[in-house]
DNA sequence: TATGAATGAGGATTCATTCAT
DNA sequence: AATGAATGAATCCTCATTCAT
């Protein structure tokens, strides 16, 4: 049991499970795509179940740790905006297939996976809010401002400006500018 | 075939559409929910699949009716944002389970449904950013808005505040008050 | 309860069951056929295997009934045979699609069904050996005939005749000309 | 995947189909007349509609060659018909089920299915026919006789005549003589 | 008497999972 | 450890039959 083979069936999970959704995706198929046999599957994972639970959190890992990573570099508050929104486009045109899924809370799963997914969420709300803190201890942002609710804001405006843009305008992630939906939500609407 | 039997039936694939998901939906419990014999659906509805769109279809146009109304009433654009975000929230109240497929475009669905719901959420955006630029006519917004990026904004918001008051934070639709939230994006964080 | 509906009803079923066979046919084809609604066969008759029965039942006796008048004229024997080829021919042009499932004993059946078809078919070998009796008796066919394989090679004969001229070579009922098979019968192949 | 396990599910195919015709059929009684699960089925053919013509195709073939072998041996054309009546019994008896079906153009079928059917006929016609060509060279045959009428009166004499004495007279295969038949269908009626 | 909306038993097919090789 | 043939539970959909109008 090579640790490459296990992650070899997670990539091939992640692209039809959210292709197909998950009741809609076929162990075969998911076999097929990692070059195994359907046996095989069953050495690394439980179940069908499992094996989708073990993509998310794959996948949700690895985006919060190269978020991590992004923010970590010393940058005033509007560069650091501004990487996390490339680095959410970038995860997003790497993993588009995931991310339908794993970016989402209305995704359409078993209840019981649900609290794992949201609480994992919470992580990336926990980084976001590191970031504005740290924002407005250094007087980029304004000390009133409520952490929550400024949070909310970035993540929703980061989700709906690169889901439309890379679904629906069909641009690629390299040719989407997020500079300025980051000086509007700094600068506000009035 | 009355109207009503066909409503209903909607309404309960509603239910267990957004509970199990498209695939992991059961017509039998469908049926079981409206009250009626699986047969009698495919009397109204010709597949599961063509159930699944219907309802997409009428809670849609549910929704961008209602979300008219509100905006048709005169009021400032802050109110408007305000009402906005009530209406929203209380239809997210109303239909919890249909809105975690309607509002977001990550459900997993049969190519060619996708399109159609596209464009009826770009009914959505249009009505919104009718909205902004009677405000930037009425001198309210800045004249340099981009009403594409703030209607981005705006609709990113809403999804993100009012899922995690309503799934996380387990709060009723009556006891969340949006106007902190519409304040931070019309202020900006800075 | 008209007689007329009633025949109506069976006229569309012979359609209907011979196009599609006894479990691929639907009542509401059947009703649609006779300009009824699907309640109103079950006025008429108690099941759709009931309709079956009575719909051979009603085909055969006029077959018989023909094939008995056909033969009541006094002619010679190879008159008789070419009016009988010729009234099989007629009734399989007329019937077509009703004569594929009761000329045959092969057709597919509860088998309850079969005892009574079979019976039925008697009377025709009844009606086609008396036939041949009266041949024997007027001398016009040899005496030492073996009159049950006679009837059976006529029936055959006819059979394969007909179905091979009409469904295969596509030929209208007009235009095939029984009495080289009729001489060819009465000679033998020496 | 073995070939003997195919013929097994195309032999229980024959028995179910025949006896309950191929709608009436139930792919889980073939499964168990198979000995093997329903799902095994859908590995050797894509669907019940493609079984049931690889179950036709299966029998006519072993028909067909068998009638060749049959033909092939040097003997008189009187012998020659004696052993392809013969033959046509045994298959008959030893293919009760799937004769009804085979022998027969009247069942019912997807239209397409049909045409393939009825080519393989041809092939049967061909094989008689060539055995009364050769019967006319050796001057066993009158030379005017028309080859295409008299194989249309031996094939349908034929399937009468073993009709009538396994499924009527419930007469065994080895206890039926076809040497007056066709002694009769060589001398004529007359 | 006629209708057709409603019903639900029934059956073809799929696919997660097992297990002999 | 790896495979994929075999399995049968599970589910969509059909259609004979009923019954309120």
């Amino acid at each position: 049991m090579k640790e490459n083979k296990r992650v070899e069936i997670i990539n091939a999970a992640a692209t039809v499970f959210s292709r197909d959704g998950f009741h809609g995706a076929k162990m075969e198929n998911i076999a097929k795509g990692a070059n195994v046999g359907k046996g095989t599957i069953y050495g690394y994972f439980d179940s069908k179940e499992e094996l989708f639970k073990e993509m998310i959190r794959h996948t949700m890992n690895e985006y919060k740790d190269g978020m991590e990573k992004v923010l970590k570099i010393e940058r005033s508050i509007k560069e650091k905006m501004i990487g996390l929104f490339k680095y959410h486009g970038g995860f997003l045109n790497k993993h588009v297939d995931i991310a339908k899924v794993v970016m989402s809370e209305q995704e359409v799963l078993p209840r019981e996976m649900k609290k794992e997914m949201i609480e994992d969420n919470i992580g990336l709300f926990k980084i976001i809010e590191g970031m504005l803190k740290e924002g407005i201890e250094k007087g980029e942002l304004r000390d009133d401002l409520d952490i929550e609710l400024a949070s909310l804001c970035i993540i929703g405006s980061i989700s709906q400006f690169y889901g439309k843009r890379i679904f629906f305008d069909r641009k690629s992630c390299d040719d989407i500018y997020p500079e300025p939906m980051v000086d509007m939500i700094l600068q506000g609407l009035k």
